[in-house]
DNA sequence: GTTCCTGCAAAAGCTTTGCAGAAGA
DNA sequence: TCTTCTGCAAAGCTTTTGCAGGAAC
């Protein structure tokens, strides 16, 4: 899914979007990406915290606005009542299981036919969720 | 895009879920419905209470979360930090333009293929969002 | 030395909850 | 009468802002 990236590497991707590389920022951006469960600020700052204790929310915040700015990561707008944060760049959907709650990646096997309304459309950006039940949660009655 | 309805028939279907058709639900339905611009509850809210001095926020959240539930309203989540709703229930994208701020609705011209990973899933809801340049800001210069 | 960054505290903004009174069945 | 609903006030949460100290260049 995301390929691993080494702390320099992070580091100088970060400089060359005029950003300082610091540790904090690093630690967001490796977080997130090493962990594609979509998760949320807090999430970030509590599992980030018992490293870094003196990180704050608010580093964390502005670490997640800047990255997302430069492209870094995405935000996932598949809960009604909170922001999440996706290190996978390819074009992926994205599938919560109203049982189990789990938020899975599933790759994109269609594009959009731009006709119509969209032809004079510049499109820089599509997201699509979708909700559901998924195959763990979808299992017939006594087959298990 | 939405059927014209009566108040009489969005009591009807209202009671048919089991819900107390009052004044101010079938008024933020009706708002939502005829009005297509994807508002907040803050937006819903100011609207109606001009025209019902005594309504409250409560009462909007209240309504929006039961019309949600019932299936009457979606929820559009194109912003990362406010909550939208739409009453078109029809298949369709959201198109928000980055330049202008407006969201447009796109009629839906494709069909997710449901192959590899998601052959197992049972998919109730899709929503697709797309961000760029909308057909009236995409002007190229000189030519306006 | 100047700019940028972090982190604390406080504020802001949106949404939910508790509850009393009113409306409807 | 009993249940449901409304609306006020307060609380809860997430996110932003102001600002002082510190780090990087």
């Amino acid at each position: 899914m995301c390929r691993k990236m080494s702390h320099i590497e992070a580091a100088s991707r970060l400089m060359e979007k005029g950003i300082r590389p610091s540790p904090q920022r690093i630690a967001v951006w490796e977080y997130v990406r090493a962990n594609p469960i979509h998760p949320t600020a807090e999430r970030i700052y509590t599992a980030l915290a018992s490293d870094m204790p003196s990180l704050s929310k608010t580093t964390v915040y502005n670490s997640l606005k800047q990255l997302v700015a430069a492209g870094f990561l995405n935000t996932v707008n598949i809960e009604d009542d909170e922001l999440r944060y996706d290190g996978n760049l390819e074009e992926h959907y994205h599938f919560k299981c109203l049982q189990c709650g789990e938020i899975f990646d599933i790759p994109a096997e269609h594009h959009i036919v731009m006709t119509g309304k969209l032809q004079d459309f510049k499109i820089q950006r599509i997201q699509t969720n979708m909700w559901g039940i998924c195959c763990a949660c979808n299992v017939p009655y006594g087959s298990e």
